[in-house]
DNA sequence: AAAAAAATTAAACAAGCGTTTAAAAATTAG
DNA sequence: CTAATTTTTAAACGCTTGTTTAATTTTTTT
């Protein structure tokens, strides 16, 4: 009895690929098979159905989107480096996996949000320690003082937005792939500045 | 002939709240008749398939989606003010239609994205001559100069992210809806602080 | 009030869906 | 090498989908 055949893991990144590209009600189990070129009848023999397939993929797909977070957070530096290395090394996870933020967005409106909960999300927020590290800034005066759930926000907006909404953003203006590109790396910086003097407003990093 | 039915209506404000909550792939033509209260065929008398009226919904909420972006822009106040009431009164606009950016982003990114074009988005952004108003606002040094698309994104991904992400916000958090909404009008404030802070960075208006 | 037109209905359609079956092929075990 | 087991296949399953049909009801016209 194999464990994690080639088979198997073929049809778990095409399955991958196509409910990213089209998600869950965009897509047919047949198409995820043509992807990985299998037959059919395998999708289920592996997996026992497209919405069990569905839920595997979507929660390898969370862990891979946290894991640049937590791991930042983690480190030892002052959180105003932090801040800074997360928002780099975010724009540089979304340059290369652009459509995820749309894709969990969606299907976790959509889907039963249960996802998340699994997945322990929130228990990796309070491993990093990251509200008492912000609780600590801001008694410090370093930080300004705000809740954690608007600091995230931030973060996040400034961030993922901008690759979530890149088509509606090129019609809009008009703009193409490359011009977009050139936009982005610009805007990486603005919003390191922006963040850092606005969340502290003392620092002289920047 | 009759123009405008309140059939014709009914159906197409069905589709539009069923078509918003679970997409176009993700509910059924039956599913919008039984919303209107209609029989399935008389969605095909009035709108001739479920893509046709999936055509006429998406652009009338475009269009209402847009709609306050130039109204703001085209009046005749400086444009720190501009970008003041225009970050307040999409949050306003976004607090009664929490799930029409997700809708948007999600759908443009999936079907051909001729949606926007064909409504002239970019038509009435150089009708609103926000471009003329950016670079007059700069030249007097009155504005940092970032070129307009970062403007936009800055300003879009504060707003906007804010309501399109919630679910995985109250997931991460362990926050109910109540909760959430007061982090939305505390966030409101600190979006406009910051982004009139950093793109106009010697204004009193604030 | 009768005839014509429009609106609405129930029923059916072919096609595609997720899933299952049972047989064939390939692999492993003894 | 044979037997048992696992993997792969083609075909079929019931069901739902978007759409159409043809009959019926309602409304409008004359």
């Amino acid at each position: 009895m194999e464990k994690d055949t080639s088979t198997e893991l073929k049809i778990k990144e095409a399955a991958t690929r196509v409910f990213i590209a089209k998600g869950f009600n965009g897509c047919t189990s047949r198409e995820i098979a043509k992807e990985a070129g299998m037959n059919v009848a395998l999708v289920n023999y592996y997996f026992k159905s497209k919405s069990h397939l569905f839920e595997i993929v979507i929660a390898s797909v969370i862990e891979k989107f946290a894991e640049s977070l937590f791991e930042v957070f983690k480190s030892e530096l002052p959180l105003v480096s932090k801040v800074r290395i997360f928002i780099e090394k975010e724009y540089d996870f979304l340059a290369n996996h652009p459509e995820i933020p749309s894709f969990l967005i969606n299907e976790l409106s959509k889907q039963e949000a249960h996802f998340f909960q699994c997945v322990g999300f929130s228990d990796a927020m309070k491993d990093a320690k990251i509200e008492e590290q912000v609780k600590e800034a801001q008694e410090k005066g370093e930080m300004r003082k705000i809740n954690l759930v608007n600091i995230i926000l931030l973060l996040m907006s400034n961030t993922n937005f901008p690759f979530i909404a890149r088509p509606m953003i090129q019609s809009i203006h008009s703009i193409n792939d490359e011009n977009y590109k050139t936009h982005l790396i610009l805007h990486k910086q603005y919003v390191i500045d922006m963040l850092i003097n606005y969340l502290f407003p003392n620092s002289k990093e920047f």
